[in-house]
DNA sequence: TAATCATATAAGTTTTGGCTAATATACGTA
DNA sequence: TACGTATATTAGCCAAAACTTATATGATTA
């Protein structure tokens, strides 16, 4: 699953949010997902899982408890896209055309 | 639909992409789309009508053909998020507690 | 006006992803 | 070791979304 794929979804979008603030173990998130969106353990584990796998979640074991916090790298694709279609409305019409002529441009 | 759905599908992502750099007709992109996705005129139509929507994209007729370009607005939602779950790993200690204090914190 | 081109919309089908229920795994404790 | 707690995995179901085919709308041209 790619990047934009994993933000689509509100209930990973939240998580994010939540261990972004501060490290959260799995049973913590359970709790907030439960209560904002009716989901079960199983569900919020799967999307766990998804986070791991894109790269914008890390995990620390504390005994039985799994202990989650952002990974950065996750959101680079995100960025970099979001770098690249900006660039041809966002820069000086000058500045583009030195971004192209040094090879930089998407085309 | 919101500004990540909207993201999530490689289609339109690459229509961005195309508009981004400059205006583009309706059946420049669906040029495209058929050589890169293999999809018909009508799907290509639907996208254009999901970015439109969802604020992605302006359009301006042309005789017949209606021409494509994007609207900067659609990605408000998402830039606004991105920063949010930001906040709290790229910032300084001391300035994010003066952020909360100032009471932009999203908890 | 008829025919054609460019694009949009509608209806129906297929695919994908997220969910639940059930089960497995791993740790902690009596 | 046995049991309870914390989390992950599997299988199968369902809904949303992306697609195709067919059709409608509107502009151009003969």
């Amino acid at each position: 699953m790619n990047a934009f794929d994993v933000l689509c979804d509100p209930v990973r979008r939240r998580m994010l949010e939540l261990i972004s603030q501060r490290e959260h173990a799995s049973g913590e998130i359970v709790k907030v997902a439960e209560a904002e969106f009716g989901i079960s353990q199983s569900a919020v584990s799967q999307h766990l899982r998804v986070l791991r796998d894109a790269g914008f979640a890390k995990v620390r074991r504390d005994g039985a408890r799994r202990c989650y916090e952002v990974d950065p790298s996750g959101f680079d694709d995100v960025d970099n896209w979001l770098k690249k279609v900006r660039k041809f409305w966002e820069t000086e019409p000058e500045a583009l055309a030195i971004e192209l002529e040094r090879g930089s441009g998407s085309v």
